[in-house]
DNA sequence: AAATAGAAAATTGTATACAATTTAGTTTGA
DNA sequence: TCAAACTAAATTGTATACAATTTTCTATTT
């Protein structure tokens, strides 16, 4: 809505939420934030009403707002979710992309290996996003990929926690590797299923996720 | 975000606009509605920031909010994306809806029964509303509900108009039985894809369907 | 007469002021 | 000493005022 003001406050406070350095169950209070970046509230009120619209923040009437908490329950919701639209971005990006693409998909993965085998995870987690990215914009199919997109940063502060587990890293990439032979070869059913186990299962149970996850993250009755 | 006033004032909003009274394009002045309303503007806006992050309105900076028109290719991304979460919420209903709500399934198809021998559109589309809202909670995946009800709503107005072609009614309303079958007798495959089409070519071309729509709810260069 | 430039009006974006509700702190009673 | 109730402070929701940009209308020139 806003331009000037409220937009960048508004891409500022999802970053840091996306990031984690915002954890969830953060209060967010609208002065605080007004005086922090030295604007009204009223533009406050804007990126945060945008935040709650992604499930970012969670506004409760008259109390004020805080960095979302998903509970147990929704987050294997919408994992669920995520897993049969980035299958669907897959089986797409299997029929739809061009040489081109293809090519730089594998460029994309090739760019990974160092960051896996150093196991730096920070380097991966951007190789990662490029990787996925690449499928997304080959699905043609921008209104797919948004909603994708968003829903993968919304998940992001808990699946970020996951790629720092042990082998997490190579096990992702030899993953991505598989994935993008399907999508070479224009195999449709198989980009798909790979995609959607990739997120996921991520090649280990559920259950090992969630035991991974520090409690406080986790919304305890919802 | 705000209780008593934005919020009423965002769903009267956008009930009007999944049904068509307010026709895609029109423009929305944030004056305007106040007075409509007996409100300020800052609950408006709050109303319609809520309405522009669901889709359903189009904010151009400076420019104002108009209803949210959709473009052709925009409009075939959404209806494919539609397709595979409609087929979603039908393979999981298929596996995981209990007996009684297979049963109330059931009951939600043959209500729209005499609405279809009529050729009763409204009363129809009160009863595919019931039966789609069955599945969508027999998903057991209150997030998938969520997001699926969201993008038919967004696509209301547009299906709205298809529906009200000859034939259309009982050709949805056999669609359905076949439907109710696979989900009774715990075929997700059949289910899912049932739904799949049900959704996307809605049994005839998709290129019948963009025929048949006013060319001025259509976006022509987006 | 048409087109362009300028000015005025209207509309959006932001800030501030006010009202209402919630939360926290203190006091009083059992 | 603990609990409950009342008061005060803080925070959110709404309204209004002001600033900035866009749009429209008019006037002048070609």
């Amino acid at each position: 809505m806003s331009t000037k003001t409220a937009s960048p406050l508004r891409e500022t406070l999802e970053q840091e939420i996306v990031t984690g350095q915002l954890a969830p169950g953060t209060r967010l209070e609208e002065m605080g934030l007004a005086e922090r970046f030295h604007v009204s509230r009223t533009p406050v009120r804007e990126a945060l009403n945008q935040l709650a619209s992604i499930g970012l923040v969670e506004i409760r009437p008259r109390r004020g707002a805080v960095v979302a908490a998903i509970g147990l329950k929704q987050m294997m919701e919408m994992f669920e979710v995520m897993a049969e639209l980035e299958g669907m971005c897959g089986q797409l990006a299997a029929r739809r992309m061009s040489g081109d693409e293809r090519k730089k998909l594998a460029a994309c993965h090739l760019q990974g290996q160092p960051f896996s085998e150093n196991e730096d995870h920070d380097g991966y987690y951007a190789a990662n996003v490029c990787f996925h990215e690449c499928i997304y914009q080959g699905s043609r199919n921008a209104y797919l990929a948004d909603q994708t997109r968003a829903l993968r940063n919304r998940l992001a502060p808990y699946r970020r926690l996951q790629l720092r587990q042990r082998q997490r890293l190579s096990e992702s990439f030899q993953e991505h590797g598989k994935i993008l032979d399907a999508i070479t070869q224009g195999d449709e059913a198989r980009a798909k299923q790979l995609l959607r186990d990739h997120v996921t299962v991520q090649s280990g149970s559920f259950t090992d996720f969630i035991a991974t996850l520090p409690s406080e993250l986790i919304r305890n009755s919802a």
